[in-house]
DNA sequence: GTGAAAGCGCTAACAG
DNA sequence: CTGTTAGCGCTTTCAC
């Protein structure tokens, strides 16, 4: 392993000018650069994070926190989050909360050990221990995703996006109109799942429509949850709602084969819109409200990368994400219209 | 901050005597041990991983190098990789090879920077040079799914599961049998895919069956791509084949979606069996032969840790991880028998 | 333009 | 059982 000092031996010069040439500071001839950069090149140096993070205090890698890496959701984030970073030189250091059974999740100090600069949080909001913990290590910190209180936080407002989707079926003409929501298990991320279904709720009592229980179907945020709800409401023989808005594209692929499984024509005698712009729904042809996780990560990291320069101390708050309602096949008028 | 001279100090101890305590070194008397313990717990302290990395050598992470964090595949490796790497107190340092175009995939030595103390490459196989660079770093490194060629690897025979597939195929009494393959373009895996079509070829032809160019179909290991196949398929107005194998559960999943939309009964008109054991494909009642990705990565990571220890020099292969064909109800004899 | 020296926070012999 | 002494490989004043 060649280090500085086998350069500056090789070269009769001294670490510090090795150091200064290699890292293009100003005041070093440029013969001196060309024959360092030259000899470093051929003897394939490497420089050490250690050392050099030991005496800077950067080690050029920032922390990510996700509820789970298997949902594609947190899994655009973390790319997003990593193409940003990799641009900067700067690495991801992995978190993965689905890991040990959760009760580790309060966040033990030495999940850091100093070794990231900065940390970017999806969709997980910590218990004020956690917050206080957080605080002392004194990361720039970013939430994306759900909310996150006492950080900043990329993300699409929740609330807006629903009553984004369900108006669009109101719009539609329908007024019998289901939920497939639920609770995130695995996703951790207890917030939106609420946020999304109360929004849901409100949205109907605005437009003067009761919701109907059996039309609340818990999906789980899980394709086989979904699919599965549904298959049980197709059982049980009641009547149908004329629309179902399900609060994430997944959930609403599985409604779509369930459907689609017990011969119901989407949309002429059911619609169905999702949330989030997952990778199936082109192809599924599936309506619905499209965000643009891969996009939050990249905010994410700017921000952090942002403050590690300038260090400020202020968090300010970033703007809410964009959404956009995207309109394919699977929603039109209710049956009769 | 405080650091381990500032507990030596408060306590009247030496460094040596703080850092021996911390780590429960033996030769440390236990009431030494419990002070020392007390007054870290109390100031917060943290142990700088640069400092210890520095000293030893060791920094506590592997790096994992990933074609596409967003397949879901590659992330369930990830998840075990992390999950066994956590027990151990290391940390996964994430390289998506799918952020920067691409060009940036060889193996720039600065990606490592001594930052991690072993690999773990999923489904790439590196070029001569990048092997050497990977080689002249000299970190313990082992692949996880398809074959990399220069190192051991975690992963099924994929010839294997194939034949195990096809035949399951075979036995119900099917002749008349598509594939749905292709190649992965953001996945990379370029050979995994080319072993399963081949696989697949091979025992068509021992069982005396020809394979028809028109039900060779490529699903580009994606479910909308798949689902576009098999409605193109549908729309040709070519005859059915009686059963269809695909490569991939995603484009398992795709195929069923496109049949169902036709109006095509499943198993009775035509079989389908997918590979890889996803999670979508227990609530599809998708038979397909199983894997676990999640488990390769754990294994993957055990044979890292392993050889930080044991430090050999000598890299054994793995034995092939294991798979299982799952018959669930999208797979029955042939219409007609 | 370049060098010398100090030190980041820790671990690892080597002494006692 | 505990302290002393060297570094690990780099960056950073401060000199020249």
């Amino acid at each position: 392993m060649t280090s500085l000092i086998d350069i500056a031996r090789e070269l009769g010069l001294s670490k510090s000018t090795v150091s200064r040439a290699l890292r293009g500071m100003p005041g070093i001839s440029p013969a001196t650069v060309e024959a360092v950069r030259g000899v470093a090149e051929r003897d394939g140096y490497i420089p050490s994070l250690a050392a050099s993070g030991l005496t800077t205090g950067r080690h050029h890698a920032i922390g990510v926190v996700v509820p789970s890496l298997r949902r594609w959701f947190y899994a655009s984030v973390v790319s997003g989050i990593d193409a940003a970073l990799a641009e900067a030189n700067y690495d991801v250091v992995l978190f993965d909360l689905s890991r040990g059974g959760g009760e580790e999740r309060l966040f033990h100090r030495s999940l850091l050990r100093r070794r990231v600069d900065g940390l970017i949080v999806l969709s997980t909001d910590f218990a004020a221990e956690e917050l206080r913990q957080l605080d002392e290590v004194g990361l720039p910190t970013i939430g994306v995703g759900g909310p996150t209180h006492g950080m900043p936080r990329v993300g699409v407002d929740d609330h807006a996006v629903v009553v984004t989707a369900t108006r669009h079926l109101i719009g539609l003409g329908h007024r019998r109109i289901g939920l497939v929501g639920g609770v995130d298990a695995e996703g951790l991320n207890s917030t939106v799942p609420q946020i999304r279904s109360a929004a849901f709720v409100d949205t109907l009592a605005e437009a003067g429509i009761d919701v109907r229980d059996e039309w609340m179907l818990s999906g789980g945020y899980r394709f086989g949850v979904a699919k599965q709800a549904m298959d049980r409401l197709l059982a049980s023989g009641e009547e149908l709602p004329t629309a179902l808005l399900c609060t994430s594209d997944e959930m609403a692929a599985g409604v779509l084969f369930a459907l689609q499984a017990a011969g119901i024509v989407v949309p002429d005698e059911v619609s169905v819109i999702g949330i989030d712009g997952h990778d199936y729904a082109e192809a599924l042809g599936l309506t619905t409200v499209q965000q643009e996780p891969e996009q939050q990560g990249r905010d994410a990291a700017g921000w952090v990368l942002g403050h590690l320069v300038g260090g400020s101390g202020d968090w300010p708050d970033v703007p809410p994400a964009p959404y956009e309602l995207v309109v394919r096949s699977t929603t039109g008028a209710p049956p009769g219209d």
